[in-house]
DNA sequence: ACAAGGATACCT
DNA sequence: GGTATCCTTGTC
């Protein structure tokens, strides 16, 4: 069984249940030289301009305009001033929310995710459709029962105790 | 332990 | 127009 994964199962969903669901889905990447897949292990919810995490806190800008989009479009940006990080819009059109795909089956650390798969800024706004060249198919593989974990977001203390503490990364173990 | 590296937001 | 800061990684 292989279903495309369409724009709209991201709108009007609850983004941390959408991010657990997340995982063991298959992201497609297709461009002139080929097509890579890769299965989802990692990922981080950014919910909401109360989450002091999420790039949407500082409000409505050119920047995080793009989370404030219906869900089913991909988030691309820039870190460090040296990698690419792939986040999928959540959630009803005027409610920021995101996933940070922080790590594949075989892929470690969100930079290299982008890198594996050849993703930068171009992508930031498109929709995840075949056409825009990335994205994502359900094989039917849900993760074993008690392997997915959650824990602190990576990154993020910046935010202060109280967001920094929320368990909004899910990974599967192994 | 830390430099690289560029965009962003928020000052003046 | 200046600057602190950033959802990291590779090499020191």
């Amino acid at each position: 069984m292989r279903r495309v994964i369409k724009p709209a199962e991201f709108q009007g969903k609850n983004t941390l249940a959408l991010a657990r669901w997340l995982l063991g889905k298959v992201l497609v990447r297709t461009t002139s030289s080929g097509r890579v897949t890769a299965t989802i292990t990692d990922v981080e919810a950014y919910v909401g301009e109360k989450d002091l995490a999420c790039h949407a806190s500082k409000g409505r800008t050119k920047r995080t305009e793009i989370m404030y989009q219906s869900g089913g479009r991909w988030y691309v940006y820039l870190c460090y001033g040296v990698h690419e990080m792939l986040n999928l819009v959540t959630g009803p059109a005027d409610y920021p929310a995101a996933i940070l795909v922080r790590g594949l089956e075989t892929v470690s650390g969100p930079g290299r995710v982008t890198k594996r798969l050849s993703i930068d800024r171009k992508l930031n706004g498109a929709l995840a459709t075949r056409a825009a060249g990335l994205h994502l198919q359900d094989h039917g593989l849900v993760p074993p029962r008690g392997s997915i974990k959650s824990g602190p977001r990576i990154g993020v203390d910046y935010a202060g105790p109280v967001w920094a503490a929320k368990s909004w990364r899910f990974w599967i173990e192994g």
